[in-house]
This record gives C-alpha cells, sequence and structure tokens, in this order.
DNA sequence: ATCATTGCAAAAGATTTGCAAGGTC
DNA sequence: GACCTTGCAAATCTTTTGCAATGAT
C-alpha cells in the first residue's frame, strides 16, 4: 500500500546511493562494499522489514555479498542518520522504512497478520503542530500507529494467518 | 500532566485492586501478596513506568514487600490483561500507564528530558476513526507519540538534564 | 601509511522460562 | 490436597561493543 505521492513527497534530485556517497565524504567515512551491498539491498524494495528481514535476504557466511550482522546493524543506524530510513519499534523490535524522498506518512498495524498499511493525512500533521504549539513544544517528528485488524483477517478469522508468526 | 477528566474518563465503580480481585477470580487465578502489593505501588502513582522504576520502588531482597524481578514482570502484564494498565514501546523499553478509569490521551515526549507529557484530542480520535475506516480496518486501539523538545529544555538548552540518564 | 571498517566473539540490556519449593483455595 | 505462584537461575532475543585483521584513501 503506497501513500499518495502527491502528498508530501520530499523532491529529490539524488538517489539514495548518491546521498550516501555525499554523506560519507562528508563525515570523513568510506565508501565500503558492504554499505553498497546494504543500500542497494534496502532500496530494492519498498518494504518494512528490520534488521533480520534484511539479514535473511542476504547471502550467507561464504558467499559473495554476505554482510555481517555487527555490520547490518551499525550501517542500518547510519542509514537513519543520512536521513535515509526511518526507525521504529513495533513488538520489541526496530522496524525501518525509506524515508529519502518518501512521503510524511503513518500506519495500520494488523494484530492478526502484523502487517503495517500506510496512510497519509495531512490533518493529522496541522493536528500535531496545534497540540505542540499548545504546549510551547517543538515537534521533531511524530508517528501514530492505529492497531486493529485489516479487512482481510477480518474475512478470514478461522484461517490461518498468511504470514509468518515470528517465534 | 493530568488530562482534563471530562473529556474521555470511564466511569468505573470499582477500585483498581477489586476490579483485579474480579479479574482473578473470573481467571481461577490467586490472590497473593505479591499481587496486592504491586497493585497498591502502581494505583498510588500517576506516573508513566518501566519495569525497572517500579522494582526501584519496592524494598530490595530480604525486606518486607519484596517482589522478584520475574514476578513484576509476569503481574504487570496480567494488569494488562486484565484491562487496568497500557502498555507501550519506548527507546526499547516496555512503558506502562493506568488505563482503568483512565482518560484516553497521547503523548507528547520529548526527547532531551525524556519525559511524557499527556494531551486529549477528540479530533485524533475522529481522524483515527475516519481513516480506519477508509481502510476497512476494525481498530482496536492507536498509540500517537510526538517527538521534540518541550519548553524547559529549549530554554535551558546548555543546561544539565533534569532526568537522569538511563544508562 | 594512516586510519576507518569489518567480522568475530563476547557482552549487554530487557524480558522470559523451567522448575522446585511454597502459598492459596 | 490440588494446583496456582513465587523466586531462583538460566535462557532468550535483540542489539551493541572490544579488538585484531583488513581495506579505503
Amino acid at each position: 500500500m503506497t501513500p499518495d505521492l502527491s502528498l508530501g513527497e520530499v523532491k529529490t534530485s539524488l538517489t539514495p546511493a548518491k546521498r550516501f556517497e555525499e554523506y560519507l565524504q562528508s563525515r570523513g567515512m568510506r565508501s565500503t562494499e558492504q554499505r553498497r551491498i546494504l543500500i542497494n539491498h534496502v532500496f530494492n524494495h519498498h518494504d518494512h522489514f528490520d534488521a533480520d528481514d534484511l539479514i535473511e535476504r542476504l547471502p550467507t557466511k561464504g558467499q559473495p555479498g554476505y554482510v555481517s550482522r555487527p555490520t547490518v546493524y551499525r550501517t542500518l543506524t547510519e542509514f537513519v542518520d543520512a536521513g535515509l530510513l526511518r526507525k521504529f519499534e513495533l513488538d520489541g523490535r526496530g522496524v525501518y522504512e525509506h524515508d529519502y524522498g518518501y512521503p510524511q506518512h503513518d500506519h495500520l498495524y494488523c494484530q492478526v497478520c502484523r502487517e503495517l498499511f500506510e496512510f497519509v493525512s495531512k490533518d493529522l500533521v496541522k493536528l500535531r503542530d496545534e497540540v505542540a504549539n499548545n504546549h510551547r513544544f517543538r515537534v521533531s517528528s511524530h508517528r501514530l500507529i492505529i492497531t486493529g485488524t485489516c479487512e482481510d483477517c477480518r474475512k478470514n478469522s478461522s484461517r490461518t494467518r498468511r504470514k509468518q508468526d515470528r517465534v
């Protein structure tokens, strides 16, 4: 479910990879094989994912394209710092989504299939800013998650979950 | 910061302790010293807290009133199941707040002093229900956290944080 | 050559679990 | 007495860190 791009999209001239290169340069950090591998994986899908999802998609140890778990974690943090990804917490895990070039949006979270659905609401941002103003609070971001049951899961409440349980 | 009670308060005839007793009865669970200790501690403060906060307020091992860490975790989960507390995640930790007899509200979170401020918004609930309707999604709850900097911390940006860092 | 980065192994932090002993109904 | 609960110790899960080897500039 992709949000309406007309609503809040940031105009971007650079690809995520380019932007990340700039970020690295500006910080005296280096362009490495692992960082290139990860940026490709992350920006080839428009999904929400956690560190494990990403690691599972990578080649295993010994194969070309393998990146170790600590490096995955470290690099995800760099992507967040670079403004490429946003991070939030769900069920005790860190979840990442595209930020760079991607419109502001919020989420519906189905507690049955554990899937995230995106929606965009200008009114929510207005409401947020009003509330913050009233409290003389300077907003840097917000996170709204509406939890419940999605249409499919309501219909098929007797069937098996479609998405794997994470034990 | 207490939300306006006129807005969303659930009328409650029972004290949390009584309601919990009923819950235990209905489930064939037992009324124990530890559960009574914890319900008193939890409902004597109107704060947000995590498991550690609660444990720190309890007597230490060997003292009367001591409750072990696993029991604290287990009992907090029971309070949530019983509808007495609500739980959410902040910075990777579970945070609890009163639910039973407490009005619906949301939070401003200051990333400097790490304090939570509550606010109530009827419009937010309306917006939430509209969005959910559009997506044929059945809402069971929502969680909005507005992150930023509170007034005090903006003013005193050079001073030390008022609330202890959690290492 | 210098210094950032990686992978490994191990640590850390929060929470959960197996189980024997003890408490409640 | 039956069986729910507790506390202990240990496990689990996710994420982080120290460090020596490796790679980028």
